[in-house]
DNA sequence: ACCTTATGTGACAGTTATGTGACGATGGCC
DNA sequence: GGCCATCGTCACATAACTGTCACATAAGGT
């Protein structure tokens, strides 16, 4: 799966050359000017990076960073902020929030590219040492493995997708328009039927003879992971 | 559901004109020329965004916000200003009495449908609030769960709506029309008997055992959430 | 008390949403 | 090319929910 960037910056045109720039090299861009709405993102969408502009208009970049790191269920997101020349002197107080790298502004392309490229390989390390783990589920990203009650359980590649999606948002209800989003990629057209099939693959894999369906329906909203599904 | 946006604007052309481009939007359009009927409307029906102008007959635009954010009850209504040119000025004091944007007099459509979007995108952890909670009940919109005492409610989408507009309102008083127009939608025709049936099944669904009633009825006038419903 | 009107309640039949099995298409791999 | 796994879509089965009715009950008015 193509990685997934996150661009939170209020300059247009810095956004448009960045994801020019980023989707050249392969990455999937999704951008906004706002903190609330990037902290909103991540709660919703599979994001592997964000690139963090120091100054926005209400919530500034380390205050975006440091809710972030609040979050008890975020693994580490790593995080680059963008500083303007001036702001330097505040380097210490970023990282120090949680910020992996910064990088001060105006900068060329190149550079940052580099620098995603280093923290990315930095941080997929740490990333895979996260298994993902709810109720009697566990994922091994790095090792693509899935398992319940230390069953391994199989599952094909657009079905892993969507469980590990349920997994980083646990308990959340997404609709089939929000899961083909995040699950098959923005701006792909599916029937929305489509979802439905594929929950059924992954609850038949998932629910073993005598297990509980860890996957609720929530008729006419969607679906959501959910371990006391069956309170009904 | 579709989101619904509360135009309070006294030129007739410029009402219709947005309520054409909206509705292609896919928005649902309430429009008022008077202040203090937004403020009543705000009240009874469900509203996702207010478009307010800031020159209006009676109560100024200002005054409806300031009276709006003062509301103890309203979850923070998203409110963009419409301002003329020669306001632009005061654009302090709009943004101050807690609009969450501004668009100056004259604009595209295009331009106030992009800050539309992002105004509701950003409001929107403000507006599902992930709970709501009224005496012992508790809704959780994120994850579609109810609970009374800690013990899980089921309940079909209509109740789920249903109750969820009255713990936006709670202890108001609704007609049965007025709650056709707000849970089940503007222009659904059906037959205000429904509404009683959907309260019966509410009811069924939200009190236990020895639990109170906490649904009013309020004879030839409607229903309300009020917890001390007993002590009629 | 009596009549009138409004609301509570259980049942039912139509409608809509979801579950499920099967199928052909696609693309990687040998 | 043939094999295999996976995918997206369809058609049909099943389940859940919906709106309305008929009748029971309660509340107001006189």
């Amino acid at each position: 799966m193509t990685p997934v960037i996150l661009i939170v910056e209020d300059e247009a045109d810095l956004v448009e050359l960045l994801r020019y720039n980023l989707e050249r090299e392969g990455y999937e861009i999704l951008a906004t000017p706002s903190g609330e709405e990037a902290l909103l993102i991540v709660e919703e969408r599979h994001v592997d990076l964000m690139l963090l502009d120091w100054m926005l208009p209400h919530m500034s970049g380390i205050e975006v960073c440091r809710q972030l790191r609040r979050k008890p269920g975020s693994r580490a997101l790593p995080v680059i902020m963008l500083t303007a020349r001036g702001e330097q002197a505040d380097r210490v107080r970023g990282l120090d929030t949680g910020a992996d790298d910064y990088v001060t502004k105006p900068f060329a392309p190149e550079e940052l590219i580099a620098r995603i490229h280093a923290v990315m390989r930095r941080a997929r390390p740490a990333l895979s040492e996260e298994r993902l783990t709810y109720s009697d589920i566990e994922m091994n990203l790095t090792e693509h493995k899935v398992a319940r009650n230390n069953r391994p359980v199989v599952l094909g590649p657009t079905e892993f997708r969507l469980l590990r999606h349920f997994m980083e948002h646990p308990g959340r209800v997404f609709s089939r328009d929000q899961l083909i989003d995040s699950v098959w990629g923005h701006g792909i057209f599916i029937d929305s039927r489509t979802v439905d099939v594929h929950i059924r693959r992954l609850r038949k894999a998932l629910n073993g003879k005598d297990e509980q369906d860890v996957i609720r329906t929530v008729r006419s909203a969607g679906y959501a992971l959910d371990a006391e599904a069956a309170i009904a």
